[in-house]
DNA sequence: TTGAAAGCGCTAACAT
DNA sequence: ATGTTAGCGCTTTCAA
C-alpha cells in the first residue's frame, strides 16, 4: 500500500529527527536544538517539539550523533576476570564516576591473556571510548609494555586515555593515567605486624615475581624480615593464582611436607580463604596455632572464620578516581597517583603459639 | 605549515579510511573490503591495504559503521547493583557469551530505582544495543509493568530484545526472552528438607512480598510448610534487604525477641552470612543449636563456616543463555525458560536440636 | 528564532 | 577485481 505523502513514518522502523520535525512542522535543526536543550528555541515550539518527541517515541541515534561530533560519552573498562575478587568494587567506581560524569560503561574481560586485552583496547578504540581503564595486575614482558606503550600514545593522539588501575606505569613519557595502591607498603606493614607477633617463619602464598602485584607485595615481605635481619626461606614462598583453591591446596602441602613455619601471608584475602578452610579441615587452630593474614580486604575477610586480618585497599576509591582523573585531566599529559594501604587487625592473627614447639 | 597535497594525514588525527586508501593507491571501497574480509580482493591489493593500515595505525569508526550498517554488535546489562551477590556470575555469563557472539557489553546500574531503569533502558535504544538484559528482582507495580511491557514492544519495533533474568515475564503478548530459575521450587524444596530433618519452626529472613524474587520463594516456603499442615507464623517473617548486615541485625533480634524457632532460612545466602555471624558471637551453635540455610549458593557459601546449606541457581549459565537466546532469536516473538534449582547439602543444617528445648 | 545544507566516516549497490 | 557514489541520522555553521 503506498504510502501518504504527508506520512513519513517509515512502518515500524524508529522514528528519525526528519519525522518528528515533520510533525511538529519545524526543520531537523529546530528539533536537534531542543534534543540538545543548549539552544534557545521558542517556547510555543519547544512544547510542539516535544510532543512530537514523545508521539513517535523517539530516541536519537548514539552513532549518528557520535559520528558528528566525535564524542562517544563512553568509557570502557577492561579486566581479567569478572570472578576476580576485586573487581566488583573497582567496577562499582568506575560505574559510579562515569554515570555521574554522563557517560555509559563498556566492559571486556581478558582471562590473563596479554594479546587479548590488547585486542579489546582497539575495540575500545573503535567505540571512541573517552578512557580505558585497564584493572589489575599483569605479566609485564618488555614486549607487552611496548605495545601497550603504543596503545596509550595512539590513545592520546585520538583525545582518549590509558587509565592504569592498581598497575604500574609504562614508562615515565608515557600519556598515561596512573592510578596505583600501596603494594610494598602494605605487604611491608603486615609482615612486620606478624614479626611483632612473634612470628618470624611466615610462609607466603600466591608469590609470583613476574606479576606486578604480587611481585611488589613480595618485595614489602622480603624488605620486612631483612629490617630485622631474618632470612628469607625459599621454601616458604608458595607460587600460584588468586584463587581459593590454590590456597587450599598449597596449605596442605605445606602442611604435609612439615614445613617449619607459624603464620601464612597469603597474597589475597581469596587465597586466605582457602588456606583458612585447609586449616581447619586438618584441626590446625588459627591463630592459637597457626596465623593467617591476606591482603585486599574484600567483603569476604569479615565472612570468614576468623575474621581475616588483612590490608586493606581502597577499590572503589581506586576505581572513581581512575575515571575522575581521566575524563578531567585539562592537557596534563601524565596523572599518576598512590593511594596508601593499611593493615586492618580482626582475628586471625595472634601471637606465635606453641604449634610444634 | 602548508600540507603537501599528497600527505593526506591529518596532524596527529586519527586516519581515516580515505588515508589508508591514498596509502595504498586504492578506493575506499577496497580498503573496506579488506577490512570485511568477506569480498574477494586480490592478494596483491590486499597486502598493500593491510600494510596500510598498520603503517598508520588504522583502527574503524564504530559509530561510522554502525550507522551505515544499522548493526551495533552492542548488548546491554542493566543491574541493581554491580555489588550485588550474585551479578558477578550472571555478568560473567553476559560477557562471556557476548564475547562469544561477537557483541561487546554495555552495563549501567539501577540502584533500585525503577525510573532509573527505564531512563537507562533508553539510553541503551539510543545505543542501538542488540539485546537489553535486565538482572534481578523488582517490585513490580502494575504501571511499571505497563512502561516495561512498551519499552519490550519499542526495542522488539527497532529489531532489539528486552531480556528479563530471573524475573518474571511482563504479559502473555510482550515481546520478549524471559530466563527465569525456580525460585518457588528452590524454597520449597529447602523448606522441605529442614522439615525432614524436624524443623517446625523455621524463620526466613529477607523475605518481601513486594519483590518478585523473595515473593516467590515465600510461595514455596509456605506451601512446604502447608504440605504438612504446619502454619506460618508471622513473627518468624522478617522482611529485609539482601545484605549480611540485615542478616545479623535480623538475627540478633530475633534471639533478643526469644522468638522459637530452630531454623532460619535466609532468602539470600547474603543474609545468612550475617545470621551465621550473629549466631556465633552470640555463641549459639550451628548446626548443633539452629540450622541455617541460604539461597543462591554463591561462592561465599563455601568459605562460611559451617559450610552454608544452599539452594544452587545457575546463574552463570542463565547470563549465557540469556544472551544466546536474545541474539538467536530467528523470528521468536516470545521466549521463556526457567530454569531448575536444587538443594545443596552442607553443614550449616542438621537435625532438630534440643536448645531451649 | 528558525531553516538549509554541509559534512562526520563508513558500507554497499551499482558500474566498469 | 576495483572504483564511484549515495546514503546512514545527526549537529552545526551560515543565512535569513
Amino acid at each position: 500500500m503506498p504510502k501518504r505523502a504527508s506520512d513519513l513514518t517509515r512502518e515500524g522502523k524508529p522514528a528519525r529527527i526528519k519525522e518528528v520535525a515533520a510533525r511538529a512542522g519545524v526543520s531537523t535543526a529546530t528539533v536537534s536544538r531542543v534534543l540538545g536543550g543548549t539552544y534557545p528555541v521558542a517556547a510555543a515550539t519547544r512544547i510542539r517539539v516535544q510532543r512530537a518527541l514523545r508521539e513517535l517515541d523517539y530516541v536519537v541515534n548514539a552513532s549518528a550523533r557520535a559520528l558528528g561530533t566525535a564524542n562517544s560519552n563512553t568509557v570502557a573498562f577492561i579486566v581479567n576476570d569478572i570472578i576476580g575478587p576485586f573487581f566488583a568494587h573497582i567496577a562499582h567506581g568506575v560505574e559510579q564516576q562515569a554515570t555521574a560524569e554522563g557517560r555509559l560503561c563498556l566492559v571486556c574481560t581478558t582471562h590473563n591473556d596479554p594479546a587479548r586485552e590488547l585486542a579489546v583496547i582497539n575495540l575500545m578504540r573503535e567505540r571512541k571510548a573517552e578512557a580505558v581503564v585497564v584493572v589489575g595486575g599483569a605479566v609485564q614482558t618488555p614486549e607487552y609494555v611496548q605495545r601497550m606503550a603504543k596503545l596509550a600514545r595512539s590513545l592520546d593522539a585520538e583525545g582518549s586515555r590509558l587509565v592504569l588501575c592498581g598497575r604500574p606505569s609504562l614508562g615515565p613519557d608515557v600519556p598515561e593515567t596512573v592510578v596505583e595502591y600501596d603494594n610494598e607498603g602494605g605487604a611491608f606493614a603486615m609482615t612486620n605486624y606478624l614479626l611483632s607477633l612473634g612470628h618470624e617463619r611466615i610462609a607466603m602464598l600466591g608469590f609470583d615475581a613476574k606479576a606486578t602485584t604480587t611481585a611488589e607485595r613480595g618485595v614489602g615481605y622480603r624488605r620486612a624480615l631483612a629490617s630485622r635481619g631474618l632470612p628469607c626461606d625459599p621454601a616458604l614462598l608458595v607460587p600460584g593464582v588468586f584463587t581459593r583453591e590454590f590456597g587450599y591446596e598449597a596449605t596442605r602441602e605445606l602442611l604435609a611436607s612439615k614445613a617449619d613455619f607459624t603464620a601464612i601471608f597469603a597474597v589475597t584475602d581469596m587465597i586466605a580463604a582457602g588456606a583458612l578452610k585447609a586449616l581447619r579441615k586438618a584441626g590446625v587452630r588459627v591463630p592459637e596455632d597457626v596465623s593467617v593474614v591476606g591482603y585486599d580486604d574484600i567483603p569476604l575477610a569479615l565472612d570468614l572464620c576468623p575474621e581475616l586480618t588483612t590490608v586493606h585497599v581502597p577499590h572503589e576509591e581506586l576505581g572513581r578516581t581512575a575515571i575522575r582523573l581521566a575524563l578531567n585531566r585539562a592537557g596534563n599529559p601524565v596523572q599518576r597517583l598512590r593511594m596508601g594501604t593499611h593493615v586492618v587487625v580482626r582475628e586471625s592473627a595472634g601471637p606465635v603459639g606453641s604449634w610444634r614447639a
